[in-house]
DNA sequence: TCTCGTAATGTATGTTTGAATATAACGATG
DNA sequence: CATCGTTATATTCAAACATACATTACGAGA
């Protein structure tokens, strides 16, 4: 079996993190629902916390990762931009990669991680 | 230049870090002063805190990472293990060789991180 | 047996973080 | 122009976390 979940990974700016585990998560979810409460809710987060996820995310970058409108017939929503979707490709290889490249050492640290 | 930290590195266990940049900073203070006070002095870190993060890696691993004796001349002290020291290792090789890996995507992704 | 510096543990306080709640802004659609 | 669900923001509360401080345990050496 793959070992699961051993690394984790996140980029970097200023001391907070641009790009981890829960942000790509996040963006997924709205990716699928076009909505950040809806994503939110099936992530079991606040709305706010979700907000602010995505607010720090457009922040970070030069350019914004999700864009959102307010009002209208279902009171808005929200989408992942193309560059929002190349992050998430970016990252999903990134994991790819790096967990290829450093097998041989997650291997031998997993041998002596405690088991339960 | 080479783009400093961008990546950030964590080995999972159970929900908790086993192991992670500020560990590792820890367990080279450790190693160089032989006592776990003096490692969380120079890393302006309280004791209480630093000799918690021990016990956290002995207590993910199923070899102590840190043995210490308490009592004696000086006090007593701590010593990094052979074990903790092949983790020192093995981390550090982690780093080298995602950040290589993943050279490609950790540029595209710099690129558009804002500067200051 | 007293001293010394460190390990180990307890306690209290303050800061940060997240959840919960409330409310306003918004605009397509009927 | 009233309705609707979502974005966006403010406020309050609880929990988690880190820090600071205090205390005890320990054993070689003077």
């Amino acid at each position: 079996m793959m070992q699961a979940e051993l690394l984790k990974i996140r980029i970097n700016h200023q001391g907070n993190t641009a790009l981890g585990p829960g942000k790509i998560e996040l963006l997924q979810h709205i990716a699928q629902h076009g909505s950040i409460s809806a994503a939110a809710k099936q992530m079991r987060m606040s709305y706010r916390r979700a907000w602010e996820l995505v607010d720090m995310m457009n922040r970070s970058f030069d350019q914004p990762v999700v864009v959102s409108t307010t009002g209208g017939a279902h009171g808005g929503g929200a989408q992942v931009t193309a560059f929002g979707q190349a992050l998430m490709l970016a990252y999903a290889q990134i994991l790819q990669k790096t967990a290829q490249a450093a097998a041989d050492e997650l291997h031998l640290i997993n041998q002596h991680l405690k088991k339960i």
